[in-house]
DNA sequence: GTTTGGGATTTTGCATACCAAAACCTGTAT
DNA sequence: ATACAGGTTTTGGTATGCAAAATCCCAAAC
């Protein structure tokens, strides 16, 4: 035989047509699509975990689920199953979701994880900013700064999420970026109850990794990076007393 | 209010039950469970898309594939789902699931974000390794080898992830090996072509690791493991002409 | 007062059927 | 060729049913 002979039905050749051609870098404006259901109930879900109204370790059934969401159950177990994927839930076997509970433990690994992947990110970025991206990141960081001088915890957990993402962007490396984005989604978790006392070293350490990449100096910010997250792996261990699980 | 009023019918406490008490550190062994369905065809999927008999940028259509593997559509839909967030098809909204296209440039992402969660892990395994895991290693190891010498190309992928499963099982961290178990599954697909040529000069790298794991040289056993993925990673680059997609 | 045992109940996992909207395909007229 | 119109396919979601498994509950036995 000549070729490998798919058992599914023949639907042509390969691909679909790839017509673009033409308007070769145009902005790519893709067409509004309403997000499938399944995604709005994967955030839906997630949002609910994060801010604690759904208890770690508490049975998430399906039905509940789809009632509360006015939805139907497969939109509900799908995204349970991505929720698993992504570390959010426990999906034990014929038993069904259980909201993940988040151990000491487990937070060191995430965070060491994210210390080795953002140190990467950190050295690849400072080798390809543009001096664009170096304005872009200024600007992150004011947006930080402000928030930490106005007390603001969530603005300060949300700029700091985006000063990371902007520089894991900068690393030119997708399969990087979205493991990163994987962890960090996680760690955030964690992290709320430090953002405020860490806060001020925090934005000073970004405040000279910043510096590093604006020179290109990729050792320097694979240095200031390694510390700065594993200063703030350390700051989870010391953490205020009020916030053990 | 004194609660965070779940807004799902109260289901008790948190978890279940925890009762086993008494034999504290027995082996664990659980009862024999029947995969979900939605594993298996998972599992069947994976598998005809490494070997290619569904080829990248084949459109999979869930009722053929249904049909196929003798299911209904519901667990191929949740096969589909996680297959794409493995990397191993692209979901379009509204259009379905499409075989992954591999490119170089992902390769090569791919690869880099191996070494640097392979080497960290090798290092983490050096602090750790007792003597019974580095004798695990060398039995390893010596199935590598044996099928380098008898050209078993398929053995000799097996045996080259098992090596470095193990090593990422000794790390003792269980976020840092899931991860690397994602990339690495990932990775075998752009393997294959490599394994032959790079395996005399692989295999004489993993010795060298192995020695270092043993005498608890961190170190050593980070350096080794860093050249040996880099190594890998370049050799992708010049592989044999005839595997290109 | 704990264990044990045996229904009754709940929940998952999957199958089946159905449907609207979207995307695709095709043939025809321009 | 291009554009259009209509028919077909496919997805995404709803609803429903059901067997197997797990849980819960309560009463009997030790």
């Amino acid at each position: 035989m000549s070729q490998p002979a798919s058992p599914l039905p023949d639907r042509g050749p390969t691909g679909r047509r790839s017509a673009k051609g033409a308007l070769g870098s145009a902005p790519a404006k893709r067409v509004e699509r309403p997000a499938p259901l399944r995604q709005v109930v994967y955030e839906a879900l997630a949002e609910l975990i994060v801010n604690r109204t759904l208890e770690p370790g508490q049975h998430l059934v399906e039905a509940d689920l789809a009632e509360y969401l006015g939805v139907s159950r497969q939109p509900v177990r799908e995204a349970l199953q991505r929720l698993q994927s992504e570390g959010w839930v426990d999906l034990r076997p014929a038993q069904g979701a259980f909201v993940h509970q988040p151990t000491d433990e487990e937070a060191d690994q995430l965070l060491s994880v994210r210390s080795v992947l953002e140190t990467y990110s950190a050295k690849l970025a400072a080798a390809r900013a543009t001096r664009e991206d170096v304005r872009r990141l200024w600007e992150l960081q004011n947006v930080g700064v402000t928030a930490l001088t106005e007390d603001d915890t969530e603005g300060l957990v949300a700029a700091n999420a985006a000063l990371h993402a902007f520089i894991t962007e900068l690393s030119g490396n997708a399969v990087l970026a979205e493991l990163i984005g994987l962890v960090d989604r996680r760690v955030r978790w964690y992290y709320t109850p430090i953002a405020r006392p860490r806060g001020h070293d925090a934005w000073n350490e970004h405040d000279e990794l910043i510096h590093a990449i604006s020179d290109g100096d990729v050792d320097a910010a694979e240095q200031i990076m390694a510390k700065h997250t594993e200063r703030t792996r350390q700051a989870y261990h010391e953490r205020p007393e009020a916030s053990r699980s």
